[in-house]
DNA sequence: AACTGCCTCACTCTAAAGGGTGATTACATC
DNA sequence: GATGTAATCACCCTTTAGAGTGAGGCAGTT
């Protein structure tokens, strides 16, 4: 029988392409359902308890990696894979920690999936050479930064900082946490140091790259 | 005969998965050619001459937006519909001040999507009501900041801009524009007028907001 | 010809940012 | 009880940013 499949995405096209596709191979590949968002997919997954879950990593209201999370503390006998079009490796080492069944990115082959979703259900992890190798250097990378001094950053260094996202001063982020500027100046040497850039403006905009703040407009 | 349609887009999955859609409404919808790059869908639209190409916006090399660029000055008979996850109002202007023929976001659902694609064919602008309201939102909006003293930005302001928006200090930038840091200093200080802005890194999040810079991961 | 906007640059001055060093308190962990 | 880390602050010093003012060249428009 073939491997019964939830689809995660909240993009209306990518699944109804997706099942299309999935109907070429019926021998194979089944989807039961789909899901726009991660909330979505939970609950889905524990309706229909499929074999694998293909999750997309943004989505609104719940992402993706919360959703697996989430699926995987519930029902640990579904297996999760990633399919998202994040580069971001940050996301890769995410997933593999919570423990899913493969990652995967949408620049891939329809064969290959196939391929790999079948390996899947015998057990063996779906990441194809290129996410294996970036996994790899990505422990490396990680053991060089904690020689190095990277650590993740403190509480307080977290709300300076999204501060320095929406362009406060020093003198304005003193004042709105009621500390003294030194001390926001020791802070934003810290994270400066920790994340090794060169100064706030750099700072602010990996904080809006990574989402530490949300991007409002206006 | 059917529409000959130029896909555009980094993901191979969705490409497969659109062509096996397309595939079902052969009569009306033809895929005659796959790029995978901004540049090489600006290339492929030479050779090709496709009634339509659609366009994802982030890919790698050239964007979605200078591509369609490129391919509306050289190639004018040739309709550009931007279909894109990109919920960012700033592509949206960018992509209909370019004069594409529609802006779809990819929560689409595919039989609206080959209703439009045969609308544009007869001249119609492929775009969702709700991404029509959102372009006149936006150009109320850019009404109300008009009066209220924003104007737009010179050529070699953006360019200033997008410096700063990846964290490049004065100096850096004066040495890869080859000006002085004077003059620097003079476009970011027009830059800040103008926008109503109070410093650099509000600058520098504005631009990323807008999506005036593409949000490069790493 | 006059005007305007853009790009260029200089000079001054003040405010802000950032690097370095060191120190105290508190809290948790070992 | 020692160790460690986070959070707080001080002082000094150098560099950078930003505001103000003025000005020349250049292209396009009226």
């Amino acid at each position: 029988m073939p491997i019964r499949i939830l689809l995660a995405d909240d993009h209306r096209l990518f699944r109804q392409g997706m099942i299309s596709l999935m109907r070429t191979r019926e021998d194979l590949v089944e989807v039961v359902g789909e899901a726009e968002t991660g909330e979505e997919a939970v609950q889905m997954t524990g309706m229909l308890r499929p074999d694998v879950v293909l999750m997309d990593i943004y989505m609104p209201q719940k992402d993706g990696l919360q959703a697996a999370k989430e699926i995987l503390s519930r029902f640990p006998g579904v297996a999760i894979v990633m399919l998202t079009s994040s580069e971001h490796d940050g996301h890769l080492y995410e997933a593999v920690r919570l423990g899913v069944a493969g990652y995967l990115l949408k620049n891939l082959d329809a064969d290959e999936l196939f391929e790999l979703l079948e390996g899947v259900t015998h057990g063996e992890a779906a990441m194809t050479r290129s996410m294996a190798m970036r996994l790899l250097k990505g422990v490396a990378g990680r053991m060089v930064d904690a020689e190095s001094g990277e650590e993740a950053l403190s509480e307080r260094e977290l709300v300076v900082l999204r501060f320095v996202a929406n362009g406060a001063s020093n003198a304005e982020i003193a004042e709105n946490l009621s500390i003294s500027i030194n001390t926001v100046k020791s802070h934003l040497k810290n994270i400066l140091e920790k994340l090794q850039l060169a100064n706030r403006t750099q700072a602010a905009t990996y904080a809006l790259r990574r989402g530490l703040v949300l991007p409002r407009e206006k």
